[in-house]
DNA sequence: GGCCGGTTTTGCGCTATCGCAAACACCTGG
DNA sequence: CCAGGTGTTTGCGATAGCGCAAAACCGGCC
């Protein structure tokens, strides 16, 4: 079943501490799968039969309410793990996970997990981590949303889509997958109408390029002083 | 060392899989200490030295930002776990954790950690579950600031305080410790002034009594209405 | 090559909420 | 019993950002 090769992944903070044998009889019990893009992974509120790992392309998981908004939880990179809902002990997936891009991931089924933890602890100790580190990060936006403006949220958001997945252009960084501006709205909180009226303003002052679900940070430093700014000093 | 009775904590979700033995020699590593009402437990930024487990008391973890500003992350309520930051893989604490009330609780090395998860794997993945719930949390509070109202908000964290930490009354359910104005505000992302209007307007329909860093909620219920209700859906 | 649907831009009025300031209440310690 | 210090209430003006609406854009598909 494991068509794929170990080296690809080894490297992973998951399998961190897990010997090569180790891995590939983790490996043994996944298989690999491709959506395309725009296709759902899994919708939120359904039976959590799997967990996953994103390979290749990129995964937006959000989560909706009751009266239909939604709000981005986080993009998914290659490398990383996503709808761990059994792990922490969850029947069904909190989040919607769509694939934003053509995107290969491996699937193993739920009920593997408690075997693979039993039989390899480290995979329980690697998960805490990473779902520390985002618990982190949640409290890191709370923070944000509580204290920041809009204005600067955006560019907080820009800066990390950017470290996490940003291309290296000679003329900036490009933010490598597809990215609408209702998207960035509800990372941050805020109106697609007020990020483009944003975006449009920084784009006259050369700070981004942007077009149809593309955005490209022409000057990273300008940036970042905005997301620095204080709500008050003086603008142009 | 261990003076804390085994029985008091066995049931606690940490110590699910644990044998009673384990659990002795769990506890034979821990201290436990008293903290006075209002005083600091440790300080954001410091060295995550050890970790902590409430047994009696609240305890308020709150992070701020540098400019000054203050979240409340959440109140710690006993039988809980807080200061994990090494389990997360960090070396300082990311907030600052306050006694609330005269509390004790018991204090781990960060060092023993790894060796208590490595005899007792029960003790990650139990970790796992508390980290996982409350990531779970903060992306419910994320999705409420980016989609609700301020009355909303205060609705809904009355009603959550008032679940982790209530104390039934004949005349309705109060917040069993002492908590501002102020602390709400920090928790839902407004100003007190915000919040203190709020209240006074529940106050004055019979909702909520409340006082000095005091609050009970006399109709619960009218709570939950408030704080499903849609934006728009006409106010009195 | 032109049509169609999703995306983006932009204008404009509105309002929830902030921010500041001042007056109060309440508790505590002396 | 009074003074000082928190915590709370309330008024009022300012405004960031929303919500609605309309138009312009863009890209792919037939």
């Amino acid at each position: 079943m494991a068509k794929v090769d170990t080296s690809l992944v080894a490297h992973l903070p998951l399998f961190a501490g897990v010997t090569p044998e180790a891995l590939d009889e983790i490996l043994r019990e996944a298989r690999s799968a491709r959506y395309p893009k725009n296709s759902a992974i899994f919708e939120q509120g359904a039976d959590a039969q799997s967990f996953f790992l994103l390979l290749h392309g990129h995964v937006r998981a959000a989560k909706t309410t009751p009266t239909g908004e939604q709000i981005v939880v986080r993009y998914v990179a290659p490398g990383e793990t996503f709808g761990l809902a059994m792990a922490i002990g969850a029947a069904r997936y909190p989040a919607t996970a769509m694939a934003v891009d053509d995107s290969v991931v491996l699937i193993w089924p739920t009920s593997a997990w408690p075997r693979l933890v039993e039989r390899f602890p480290a995979l329980a100790a690697n998960t805490l981590q990473t779902v520390g580190t985002r618990l982190q990060e949640s409290h890191t936006r709370i923070l944000e949303m509580s204290t920041q403006q809009v204005e600067q949220r955006v560019a907080h958001a820009l800066l990390r889509l950017a470290k996490q997945s940003g291309k290296k252009l000679d003329h900036g960084i490009e933010i490598d997958f597809p990215i609408s501006r209702q998207d960035i709205a509800q990372m941050t909180g805020t109106t697609l109408h007020t990020v483009s009226r944003i975006l449009s303003g920084w784009e006259q002052q050369g700070i981004v390029e942007s077009g149809r679900q593309r955005i490209i940070l022409r000057e990273p430093h300008r940036i970042v002083v905005l997301a620095e700014r204080s709500p008050d000093s003086g603008a142009a």
